[in-house]
DNA sequence: CTTGACAACTTAAAGGTTTAAGTTTATAAT
DNA sequence: ATTATAAACTTAAACCTTTAAGTTGTCAAG
């Protein structure tokens, strides 16, 4: 492979280490080391000297080796929930995007592991904060959370990815799921519907409360009551959204709206209302939340709260970084604005 | 925290460590890693004491310590294609489903990073196999792949996730694109279509040339002709499914079926096929690929070719920590069987 | 009584980096 | 001429495991 090596040659596939470089220049271990750093304690001459042939022997520092010393793994964690297999919400596909390119960006790796949400989760954490990663991202924080008890007992930095219900000061990205309930509602009451159904999701998540608070308020505002019939809850799935829109639209009483608190489950209550014989979007208006690429395209197309998880992600990873590097942090709840996409699905000005 | 630390107490936070097992039960270092690992040259006895010591005082092996030593870093690697955002296939996650939940199950920590398809990937590769990971999985290869040839040239055990067309034995575990075509041009048929145009993903693929062969080959083995124009590409978005099915039905001779290669192409060409006006799975037969869970939520119900993608990844990790350990494989290449799913969108007779 | 084998250890090196502390040489200040 | 200072290093320890090789003591066989 490497045809012309310096004098001191190594056999084909053994790495080359500082010693390798050290014996080539002529130098100690220990000036290699600082002249590759960059200290100042090292002339100008022989840093480049030591930078040109480190490169001409094609040296690659020893990870491990380094991380063994500095006690530093450069590594972020991030455990995605394993739900059933097929049923990936596309909110964790892009989390994790806007995690990986930010973290990848910083120069520092990424650890995913899964587990299912539930007790065994603890285990999954305590393996990655022991030695293998320097900092955690957390996601969809519930209202007891062990896996935030775990973190904030063991010390180890993190950075929630939605708004916790702790009065400890946690590094928080959140989106404003109070603000896209709000959206939601309000642009179904300026639709002239009041009897308006909400399927939030599952109760144990912070985001759940804030999404029915938000919800509330924009009722109250109006001056109308809530149909406390007319909430319900559902998983982050196409198939409980189908469930549970079912149920809302067999009762004696029925909605003219429902607000979801998800597009998957927005798009399930959209087939079931179908399959009923509504036409979604004139005698039944349904908005989600998040703006899937999914709710473009789907038929009709789903009105949503955009929200930019991508860009939850990323920020994630610079506030847990700066953390890490001991950097003050301007912000330490940082939130992130929503916006309302109005499409078919609860607008009739659009059928033309 | 540990309240009754054994008498060498160390203070809180700092790592218990096996220097300080061994000062706790009298025996030397080598003794205690020996114990710890199960060597037969330790007495029943001493194992046992410093089993428990060790449980007591809250040990964890030094990962990096262990690592640097043994020169491994019981580590898989996986990339993720950046592209766009929003745009997640439900097939990567589908695949990190399998891949991290098999990782996860057989002791090895996942590093997963992104990048854009191209030139840079292999900075990307050379970053993680420099001493970050054992070994790659590689999804969705292409007809060229420099990711592939930098992995064999570096000598870096590694595991395909789809066919590759190279002669080298490289180890496989590939879903059947062929057998998934033939079963969609067979389905049509007998439905009575014979007008048939393939929307087939972008033509780099190795996927793709197995993909349009198959489809071929069905429509050979029923003695009809393929016609050329019917055939066309699209990336793996709805919107790009939208714009290639869009094109297909306005040209002056349209076919009455199409086979998307892709769900996330069918979903787009669906919407298109609606937006022009088609009862989809009446006056236009429309199947894909993958049974992405989207599928069976559409409007219509999406006809497709099952394929188990997460079952795709646990069996490539299989493979490669395997191969990792130096252990036999039974079968280098692995193909799994697709099988048809029959909905609406292609089907008169499910209309009733 | 010696020799050999065995159990149950210990010693020391190795793995590759970083870094605190020390050394040498040259130069400048007194 | 002496002392101080700085530049450009070197030495050695540390990070924590693992493991090859050596040691000690005991017991059995010859």
């Amino acid at each position: 492979m490497n045809q012309r090596l310096p004098s001191g040659l190594k056999s084909s596939d053994e790495e080359v280490t500082l010693k390798d470089i050290a014996a080539a220049v002529g130098k100690s271990v220990a000036a290699v080391s600082r002249a590759l750093n960059n200290y100042d304690d090292i002339s100008e001459e022989t840093r480049e000297q030591v930078k040109r042939v480190a490169r001409e022997m094609g040296y690659t520092p020893n990870l491990m080796a380094r991380r063994l010393q500095k006690r530093t793994t450069d590594t972020l964690g991030f455990i995605l929930p394993a739900l059933s297999p097929r049923d990936a919400n596309p909110y964790f596909s892009e989390l994790l995007a806007g995690i990986a390119s930010e973290a990848a960006e910083c120069g520092f790796d990424l650890l995913v592991s899964t587990c299912i949400p539930g007790p065994d989760e603890q285990q999954v954490y305590q393996r990655l904060i022991s030695g293998r990663v320097d900092g955690m991202i957390v996601a969809r924080p519930r209202c007891q959370d062990a896996r935030i008890e775990l973190l904030l007992k063991k010390n180890n930095p993190f950075v929630v990815v939605g708004k916790v219900n702790l009065a400890n000061d946690i590094l928080t990205v959140a989106d404003d799921a109070a603000e896209a309930a709000r959206m939601a509602v309000e642009h179904l009451l300026e639709q002239g519907h009041e009897r308006l159904a909400l399927i939030n999701t599952p109760p144990d998540l912070v985001f759940s409360t804030e999404f029915i608070s938000g919800f509330r308020q924009a009722m109250d505002k109006a001056g109308l009551p809530v149909n406390e019939d007319f909430l319900t809850h559902s998983d982050f799935t196409q198939k409980d959204g189908y469930r549970a829109a079912q149920i809302l639209l067999t009762k004696p009483e029925i909605p003219t709206a429902i607000v979801a608190a998800d597009d998957m489950i927005a798009l399930g209550a959209m087939a079931a209302a179908q399959d009923q014989g509504f036409e979604v979007g004139q005698d039944l208006l349904v908005t989600g939340y998040g703006d899937a690429i999914l709710a473009e395209y789907a038929q009709p197309p789903l009105t949503t709260v955009h929200r930019s998880t991508y860009g939850l992600g990323q920020q994630a990873v610079r506030m847990l970084i700066t953390r890490l590097r001991g950097e003050r942090i301007e912000n330490e709840y940082v939130v992130l604005k929503p916006s309302l996409v109005i499409r078919q699905s609860s607008d009739l000005a659009l059928w033309l």
